[in-house]
DNA sequence: CCTCGTTTTGGTATCGCTACCATGTCTCCC
DNA sequence: GGGAGACATGGTAGCGATACCAAAACGAGG
C-alpha cells in the first residue's frame, strides 16, 4: 500500500534544487527561497548558512519553475525593421543581457514599415504571448506601429527616438545637444564654410540633429550660410548629397552628415574627386556605427551607448509590466543617457587656418 | 469542510490555459497537449476540434510550465569574442530565433582570447546553468576554449570554422570551394595578374580560402605567379597589405582579399593612389558583411547565410542535449550549408581585355 | 504574568504543463 | 473466439519554485 517508488523522470543527473540546499543547510525550502531572493525577515545567521550551502552545492535556481510559480516569465518582443542600422548587433547584446537578468524571454520579430506588415508582425507577437515591446529606430518613429501595439495592450519602449513620443516610454540620447556639440567642435577647429546632410525626414532624430547644428551656427554668428542637403540615412543618399555639396564653389571645408553611413559616402565621393580627408575636407558623422572605425581615415562621430540603451529599455519594460500588474500607475517614463564624442582622424583644422 | 475557495494569485486576468482549451473542446488536457505538440495517436476529428478551440481562445502554451514539466528549458550559451565580426548582429538574430523556437534560453557571454579570460567566461557559463555553447568565429578556432568547455562537459557547436574541429559539432560553408569559385570568376573576367591577401593565420578558414584561390590558379595554368600578402582580417592589416601589393610594378589587375574589411581597405588605398575601382583594379572580398554594400563601389563577395548557420547551430545543440539525455550517441555532426557569390560593382574586366 | 506586535521559520497548495501508466476500443489473425 | 497489437483517450503525479497563511520565538508594556 506504499506509494510506488518514483524514479527520476529523466535518467540524467538532476541538477541541484532548492530542496537539496534546504536539506544541506538544515532549513526549509522557503527560507532558502527568501535568502536567494533577498527577502527580509531572515536572520543573519541563517542567511550565512544558506548562502554557504548555495555556494557549496553550486545551486542556481530553475528559471522555468520560478517563472511558473511567480507567474512571471513574460515574453518581451523586439520589433526590428531596417537592419541597415548596424545598431542591431549591439542592440541585441544589450537587450538579451537584460532579458536574461530578469528571466524574461526575448522574442524577435522583423517588420517592414508598411501598415500591413506591421499589423502582421503585431499579430505574431500577440500570438507569441508577448506583453511588451522594445522598438529600436527607425520603427520607434512609426505612429502606425505604436498605435497597432497599443491596440493590443502592449507596453512599449521606444529607443533613440529624437523626440520622445507622448504615448510610449522612451530611452534616448540628447540628439540636439550632441549635434550642437559636434558642430561647435568643427567651428572651434576653425571651419567656417560648413555643409550639412540631413537625415530621413520622417525620423524625429533627424530634426533634432539638424536643430542642434543650426543652433551652434546661430550661437557662433558671423558665418556664411551653411549649405544643406537632404539625405535619408543611406549610403546612396549620402553620395547624392555629397555630389551636390561638392559641385558648387566655394566648397565647404567641413561636412557634418547626420549619420555614419552618409559620412562614409561623403568620404568616398571626396576621394573620388581627389580631395584629401581631413585636410581638404573635414567629415564627421553620427552614431559611431561599425563602419566609422573601419574606413580610412577613421570617422569622428557621436557614440551612442546602444547596448546600454537597449538594456535599459528592457529594464523599463519589465518594471512597467510587473509594476502594472500590481496596479502601479504606468505613466510613460523618458530616460536620457549620455552620449560621447569620438574623435578620430576625419576632422582637422582647415587648410586656410593651418 | 470544503476546500477554501482559491482566489487567483495575481489579480490580473489569467491567460488561457490548457485546461480552458480542454473544457472548451470537451476533451482532456492530455489530448490538447498531444495536439499542440503534434503527437501521434490523436484522431483527425479530435485534432480539428482542439485546434479550433485553440484558435477561438487564442491559447498559447506557457513556456515556463512546459519547460518545467518536460525538464527541458536548458540554457544555451553563446560565447562571442571579437565583435569586429559584423557577423554578430545577424548571428544573434538567427541564434535567438532558433532558441525561441525550441524554448531554450540563450545566454550571452563575451570573452577575450586569452586563456585566463576564457577560463573566466566558461566559469560564468557554468554558473549560469548553461549546458551547450555556440562558438562563432573566431572563438571556434581556439583549442584552449574548446578544451575548457569540454572540461565543463558542455556540448559545443563551432560555426564557420574553416576545417571542422575533431572534438566538436560544426556548421560551416565550404570556404575552399567558395574561394575557388570567386577566383574562377576573376579569371573568367580575363584577369591574369592577381593579388591575394590572406586571413589571420590562426584561423583555419584563412587557409581554406587560400587553398581555394591557389587551386583555381593551378587549374587555370599559364598564369604569372600571383602576389600574396599576409593579412589579419582587420581593416588596418588590409591597408598594409594593399600598400605592399600596389607598390610594385606591374600592378595586379585584381585583388582578392580574404574578407570584406580588408577588401574595403584595398579599395580605400586604391582610391588614394588614383586607381579607379573596378576599371583599374578589381577588388573582391569574402563574408558579405555590412560594409560590403555600404561602400562605393559595392563589393563583390561571398555571402554566408549567417543567421541560418547560427540557427542550425542552436538546433544541433538542442538535439544533442535532448538526444544525449535519452542516451543517443552524441557523435560529432558536421553540417555544411550553401554559400552564394554576390556580384556587385567592384569587379569588372581588366582594361587590357576591354 | 499575560497580551500584543514584530521578527523568523515552516507547511501547504498551487503555477501550467507533460511523463507515465491505465483504460478502452477496434482490427487482425491464428 | 480470444489474445495480440495498434490506436485513442483519460487519470494521476509530479517538475522546482513561490504565495499565502499559520505557527513559533522573542521582546516590550501594562
Amino acid at each position: 500500500m506504499n506509494k510506488p517508488v518514483r524514479k527520476s523522470r529523466s535518467g540524467a543527473r538532476r541538477s541541484v534544487t532548492i530542496k537539496d540546499v534546504a536539506r544541506y543547510a538544515g532549513v526549509s525550502p522557503m527560507t532558502v527561497s527568501r535568502v536567494v531572493n533577498g527577502g527580509q525577515y531572515v536572520s543573519d545567521a541563517t542567511r550565512q548558512t544558506v548562502m554557504q550551502a548555495v555556494r557549496q552545492l553550486g545551486y542556481s535556481p530553475n528559471l522555468a519553475a520560478r517563472n511558473l510559480a511567480s507567474a512571471r516569465g513574460e515574453r518581451m518582443g523586439l520589433l526590428y525593421g531596417n537592419p541597415s542600422a548596424s545598431y542591431l548587433s549591439e542592440f541585441l547584446v544589450g537587450a538579451l543581457d537584460a532579458a536574461t537578468r530578469h528571466g524574461v524571454q526575448l522574442v524577435l520579430e522583423k517588420c517592414e514599415m508598411t501598415p500591413a506588415a506591421s499589423r502582421r508582425a503585431v499579430r505574431r507577437l500577440v500570438a507569441g504571448g508577448v506583453v511588451g515591446v522594445v522598438l529600436p529606430p527607425p520603427l520607434c518613429e512609426s505612429a502606425v506601429i505604436r498605435a497597432e501595439l497599443q491596440a493590443a495592450r502592449m507596453r512599449i519602449v521606444a529607443v533613440a527616438a529624437g523626440r520622445p513620443p507622448a504615448d510610449a516610454m522612451c530611452v534616448s540620447i540628447d540628439d540636439f545637444a550632441a549635434a550642437r556639440e559636434m558642430t561647435q567642435y568643427l567651428l572651434a577647429l576653425g571651419h567656417t564654410r560648413l555643409g550639412f546632410i540631413k537625415g530621413h525626414p520622417n525620423q524625429t532624430a533627424s530634426e533634432e540633429r539638424w536643430r542642434g547644428f543650426a543652433a551652434a551656427i546661430e550661437e557662433h554668428g558671423q558665418l556664411p550660410q551653411p549649405r544643406v542637403e537632404q539625405g535619408f540615412f543611406t549610403f546612396r543618399s549620402g553620395l547624392d548629397a555629397a555630389r551636390k555639396l561638392l559641385a558648387v564653389e566655394p566648397l565647404p571645408t567641413a561636412i557634418f552628415a547626420s549619420n555614419d553611413d552618409m559620412a562614409a559616402a561623403v568620404m568616398a565621393e571626396a576621394h573620388r574627386r581627389g580631395l584629401e580627408v581631413p585636410n581638404d575636407l573635414a567629415v564627421v558623422g553620427f552614431d559611431d556605427s561599425l563602419i566609422a572605425a573601419n574606413i580610412w581615415p577613421g570617422l569622428t562621430t557621436i557614440h551612442q551607448p546602444i547596448a546600454q540603451m537597449a538594456g535599459e529599455a528592457v529594464d523599463m519594460l519589465v518594471a512597467a509590466v510587473r509594476g502594472g500588474r500590481r496596479g502601479a500607475a504606468a505613466e510613460p517614463v523618458h530616460r536620457q543617457v549620455a552620449h560621447e564624442m569620438i574623435t578620430r582622424e576625419s576632422a582637422a583644422r582647415p587648410r586656410s587656418a593651418a
